[in-house]
DNA sequence: TAGATTGTTAATCGATTAACAATC
DNA sequence: TAGATTGTTAATCGATTAACAATC
């Protein structure tokens, strides 16, 4: 028996999205919800909702829409939230310090052991009660602790570095906060957080929004705004 | 004409990535680039490539390639990033701070302009140049200023108050990093930075590789490797 | 039971890949 | 010119939507 690995792409990108809004719901005390529902939320159809969930075996009652506590768990367990995730943070600068204080990781299952940073005037001060150490520190932490995620924070220029080093000291998770992209081995996962391509799809929609907005007032949108407003 | 809008949805969220390949290949200097070599490192085809290319009018020689700044240029242009954006900040606190002192965003025309925050004892001391203000004054701010984009950095619980403001206040484009979602009119733009999501997919990368790699031990592959090391 | 909503298959739609003629 | 790579159409693949029987 392979594993399972039977659930779509487009369905995996989802479920971290759907793992909030059930969250959410559950938070509020909410204890069953539709497809429909979910859907609206989504933005996507009841039709997709279901067509997912369907991919690892539904957990809905017919006629009855779904029970969020048990969804929740179980696309929890596919990604992997079952067990606690152990985080350090290399590169203690406001980035690293305000994620370092982020409360909601922690309510996730992803909790911040240790940080790190080169900067001696940051070393031995602390976060939230965890004390910045040494980049010389961290070979014996990593060693003597079970680090399932490194996040780097540091300054581009570093980045690389300080990726090879959590590599070589065999963390095998990665969570990128510098814009930069490197190659790691096949066994670590990485994840990036690009925000200046985020920045750039803003930039993209904000456009598009004011064309659409001038395409309106062209087409003598303008003139009827005016009649409603009873101008004339 | 109504403006093309023929960029299929895909290829749009594709564009900031093929910018910032091409912006790096700008930067050291290397002015012609293949299909094949923009795919290899956008991890696409070199079809996919062309075909993407091909949507907004191709750029290309045939025989030869693509010259990079034009191609930059261009998509440049549709991604809205030939006129510069401003952009004011809500809240200063690590992460908006953290923010301002990104030198990249700069650097693709997104100005920081003005900051803002309700704490008093942050309120009067300056960021790189910029004097965090007092939420008051962000009305008049907003009205003497052509404010493009307001980047949401409150916690959570002030979060949907703030958007609120800057969408009363005529801003149209909304950065937003507290883990909230609100609906907005449908003229104005939002993007959200959702950490806890990314952070779940890198969870789920995570877990897959380790189980990839549990696979494998079972299937014998460790013996196979103590006998590669030289083992028996 | 009757009503409602899911589970599941089939149909549609869009995106990716392949292929090759056009042309630098 | 010959060689190479794009432009562009066609084929394939995967994801979304529609539809309705199953069942709570």
């Amino acid at each position: 028996m392979k594993g399972e690995k039977k659930v779509s792409n487009a369905t995996v990108k989802r479920l971290p999205k759907y793992y909030r809004y059930l969250s959410d719901l559950h938070q509020v005390g909410i204890s069953r919800v539709l497809s429909i529902d979910l859907g609206r939320q989504m933005e996507i159809t009841p039709s997709q909702v279901r067509q997912d969930f369907f991919q690892f075996g539904c957990v809905g009652l017919q006629g009855y829409g779904y029970e969020v506590e048990p969804l929740m768990q179980e696309i929890g367990k596919i990604l992997g939230l079952a067990q606690p995730n152990q985080m350090i943070i290399i590169g203690a600068g406001k980035l690293g310090r305000a994620l370092a204080n982020h409360p909601s990781f922690e309510k996730r299952g992803f909790k911040i052991i240790g940080m790190f940073d080169l900067n001696p005037h940051l070393i031995g001060k602390s976060v939230r009660g965890i004390e910045i150490q040494s980049m010389d520190a961290l070979p014996e932490f990593a060693a003597g602790h079970a680090v399932d995620i490194a996040v780097i924070t540091v300054p581009r220029m570093h980045a690389r570095e300080a990726a090879e080093k959590v590599i070589r000291y065999g963390i095998k998770g990665i969570w990128n906060f510098a814009s930069v992209e490197f190659e790691v081995p096949d066994d670590v996962a990485i994840e990036h957080i690009h925000l200046s391509e985020s920045l750039m799809s803003l930039s993209y929609k904000l456009k598009e929004k004011r064309q659409a907005l001038a395409e309106k007032l062209e087409e003598g949108y303008c003139w009827t705004y005016g009649l409603e407003c009873g101008l004339r």
